[in-house]
DNA sequence: GTCTATACATAGATAGAC
DNA sequence: GTCTATCTATGTATAGAC
């Protein structure tokens, strides 16, 4: 269910990808360890100091059932509405034991929105360098959004959702990293541009439109779901919706207009 | 800064618009009452039995006091967080007085999603007879559901951001709205596809897609706001894009490809 | 490492004076 | 119609037994 990087070892894409310049979500899954505990893991090792655990596999595995549990009550009621009783009854662990893995409930949504942000930068910083022509970069990188949501879904949610009880610092890193993915599209549009393949457009409102559609894919999933609408569908409408807009005109014949 | 609808007098819009086919922002804005108090009053009128204060002027100014505290407060750190105190430092009303205008907090979130949901049903209501041909229908409910956007901005922010505190019964009305405005485009694109002007497309799809660019308006202003980009600049870009995804190829020239 | 029982703070709500 | 003072419930957090 979710995906992790170590800070260590990032994967390397280019090589494991068969087809860089056209992968589906199927591809995607493979890249990463989808293993359920796998960001819980992390989540251990990153904040080991403040973790009163020291048994690993408990450690992750609690860990796990108490994020599950955040993120089921926080999407019916919200994290401020969250008591720690709630908590306590839905991850099956008493108050007293929830204390051991975090600080207080504050320090449990850093915990959470911290970890969600390291992830999504890890991943979409990778598939920047996948493909090499403008229509290729756009089409990965729109792709490589959509897919990673949909395997993080829960987080993706929410961090859009829950981000309001940020503190300022905290508020400044989500609006670069919001700010440097949109740069990401901008920056291929130009490229596009100047290459000639994409019309010449206001690129910022393109991005800002690009992010809103693939935002709408895990604010509003169960639409989508109650659609039988699946990853590769949704991506595939949004990239063909996207170049309809952007590719620039195949060149007239003379005298014809 | 709000507008409202009296519910025995629906506004006629017909007469009243000059350029049915085109209108920007500020012909939008000409249609209403965008007096500051009138959703206010509006309120005020409907929950009459439940609203100890019976002086209307000073009632509706209150009241005005109060919802754009709940704005404010609730935009920063939700409505859940937000605590009555809060809310009376900011309205510079004592927690008192606030009870005679709403009987408890839960009461005061109602109030303020139902007068939200009856202004959009309405206005936005108003807006699928406004034309006649598919293109200038789907261009005329778009930028009416932009400008209603920005010109009840915290109204839009707030409900949708506090849609989770919902009983299942006002779920299900928000769903409902949903769903129907999201057919209103769809009729429009299959209308349009059985005149031949639109491609054949997903349209289901297509209406997700278009109604998640609404959405950005008002969920990421502060962004459209730094760029100084206007509500006219946002949806004359919306419907571009949109234009060039659903229309009809012109038609080719035999021997030609 | 986890539990139960409890301390302490803060929230929503109201009574009664003005 | 509004205020201040206060009641009561609920929430966070912890101490100490197991």
């Amino acid at each position: 269910m979710f995906i992790v990087f170590s800070k260590h070892k990032p994967p390397i894409y280019k090589k494991e990808i068969k087809s860089v310049e056209d992968f589906d979500f199927a591809d995607f899954k493979k890249r990463f360890d989808t293993s359920k505990y796998s960001l819980c893991r992390e989540v251990f090792q990153t904040n080991q100091e403040s973790i009163k655990i020291k048994n690993e596999k408990r450690a992750v595995e609690n860990l796990y059932k108490i994020f599950n549990a955040v993120f089921s009550i926080s999407s019916k009621k919200g994290f401020q509405a969250m008591t720690m009783r709630d908590l306590s009854k839905e991850a099956n662990l008493s108050m007293g034991a929830l204390y051991a893995y975090f600080k207080n409930k504050e320090d449990l949504l850093h915990i959470i929105q911290n970890q969600g942000r390291v992830m999504v930068k890890n991943v979409l910083d990778s598939f920047e360098a996948t493909a090499v022509e403008p229509l290729q970069k756009l089409r990965s990188v729109i792709k490589a959004h959509i897919f990673l949501s949909e395997v993080a879904r829960p987080w993706f949610f929410f961090t859009f959702m829950e981000a309001r009880n940020l503190s300022e610092n905290e508020l400044k890193e989500v609006r670069e990293i919001e700010a440097h993915t949109e740069k990401v599209i901008v920056d291929i549009l130009e490229l596009g541009e100047s290459k000639g393949v994409f019309k010449k457009r206001n690129h910022f409102l393109t991005a800002s439109i690009i992010k809103s559609m693939q935002q709408d894919w895990y604010l509003k999933r169960w639409k989508y779901k109650s659609r039988q609408i699946n990853p590769d569908e949704f991506a595939d409408y949004v990239t063909g919706f996207v170049e309809s807009f952007v590719l620039a005109e195949p060149k007239k014949i003379k005298g014809v207009h």
